[in-house]
DNA sequence: TTACCTTTATACTGCCGGTATAAACCTGAT
DNA sequence: ATCAGGTTTATACCGGCAGTATAAAGGTAA
């Protein structure tokens, strides 16, 4: 992505840090990033747009940094998912994540709304993962219960304790006091064989094969850009292109991605076995 | 209240509800409730204000009922409290009031923010006093904790129930389901002896001394109006700007609430002993 | 009839997000 | 050096928004 794109994403960010969405203008933007109105609009198609590519990068560097303290430890120690989520709630509040993400959750952009959406469901399903992983197999029916409770417990524990100690107060205790109560909750749920939400009610929100679909494809893309120079910046932004209308667009246009995957089979800097591995996936998947 | 204010207030939550309140335009209120735009800003000095009349009746409604079901009951019986939740939730969605709280919960309007603000309070030392008499004086400590974790575990799980049972699915499994989390959690916390959040803290919430003065102002005041008959619209009106600029203000004015008391102690319609008690409760919590 | 309050209709202000466009600027190929 | 194609800029413009201003009309009670 362009320099000064990224930018102006950065400082729309800190403004939005400052005074909120709503009520920075774009006109403000365009003063603090010192771009004009012409090159705003080119580079995004509204307001909206641009929150979207914020949140995507907050996101993505979140998410990978996340997992990233999981290699090489054993993932059924409480302790590393507990710094997990520390160190999720820490990215939360530096960045201003939940102010922004309350102010436009209710939204009438459907675009916006789909996109945050995602973003949470992606959250519940790591969280459902994880504790696949830290309370075993045998619980797997009380673990959906357990993540949508654990994020509830967690997001009005970290508020009210943030009221209560200042915002600068250290978060740890409120995430080894969570964690703590969240496995009580699935040992009791058990027992009493207490079930609200069935775990295959995930396959509906998360189609099946398409976790096996999306680490795939995220394996390719980044074969075929380590391969890459930086210098071919026309190709990887067609791949970035392709991941990111498969993984996070409502709906995937499959003309565009086509056309997409011809020009990727014409070039030759690319790895072509790679590309042909790409190319079936793709076409796998949209049948 | 003006039963054409009333009416308003009626027709705009109707179009909040339809569309919601950002993309509920001014002009929208007033084609549909038939008013001009002069008299709307008669009734109210803003939209937001608009709204906070509309939260005001709704909770102010929500809050009564939810109390009437508690009279002659033991208050330490759980099938109650799940009876007092159950009913504050199937309110909350027949009025889309959490969509509708979240869209503006983060705001520009300090003052909307504060009343939003009051309105969680409030609901929190609610569940936690219920907790108080539901779980006993021993567990105290853990109780705060466990109001808190409590409403987080409830909206949660209603929310994502709504979404794979379809709204209109019945709430109450949910809450039964959240109250018997609960009842462990609280054991849990006490036995393992963590506390997160003093129950204290609630002092620095509610500032001590104002728990008492609320219910005494609220009996005082409704004691002055049972000896009205409807006509005097005036000590009505009066009386009920004292208790809502004492108890729903962000900062009384001592000088209009002054003024206020000095028409009512010249109002030969009303009992003055009675208006004597008034004075004398506010002056103290002046002083 | 007079006086006063409420309501109406309508025009206006200033700000917003977003569009349109012509001129200026840059850059790489010939 | 010149030229073409793109990006960027500055600026004017659009329609819609919340909120203000105001003059006229309507209602009501003394």
């Amino acid at each position: 992505m362009n320099d000064r794109k990224q930018h102006v994403i950065k400082m729309a960010h800190q403004l939005f840090i400052e005074r909120g969405f709503q009520s920075t203008s774009i006109q403000d933007i365009l003063e603090f990033s010192g771009i004009s109105k012409g090159t705003f609009y080119n580079y995004f198609s509204s307001k909206n747009e641009l929150l979207i590519a914020l949140f995507k990068a907050l996101y993505e560097s979140m998410e990978r940094k996340r997992d990233e303290l999981l290699i090489g430890q054993d993932p059924s120690d409480l302790t590393i998912f507990k710094k997990q989520i520390e160190f999720q709630m820490n990215t939360n509040k530096k960045n201003k994540l939940i102010t922004l993400f309350e102010e436009v959750f209710v939204s009438n952009d459907e675009d916006l709304k789909h996109f945050l959406r995602e973003g949470q469901k992606r959250m519940l399903r790591w969280v459902y993962n994880r504790f696949l992983e830290l309370f075993g197999e045998e619980k797997q029916p009380y673990l959906l219960d357990g993540a949508i409770m654990f994020l509830g417990i967690l997001h009005h524990n970290v508020k009210y304790y943030s009221i209560a100690n200042g915002a600068s107060a250290d978060i740890y205790p409120v995430v080894e006091y969570s964690v703590d109560r969240m496995v009580t909750i699935v040992e009791d749920a058990s027992i009493a064989n207490q079930q609200l939400n069935k775990p295959e009610q995930m396959d509906d929100w998360f189609p099946e094969g398409n976790q096996l679909f999306h680490s795939n494809l995220v394996s390719t893309i980044r074969l075929l850009k380590a391969n890459l120079s930086e210098s071919n910046n026309e190709a990887i932004e067609r791949l970035d292109f392709v991941k990111d209308e498969l993984l996070h667009s409502k709906k995937s246009r499959k003309f565009l991605i086509e056309s997409v995957l011809c020009s990727l089979r014409d070039d030759p800097k690319l790895d072509q076995t790679t590309v042909n591995q790409l190319d079936e996936l793709i076409s796998n998947y949209f049948k």
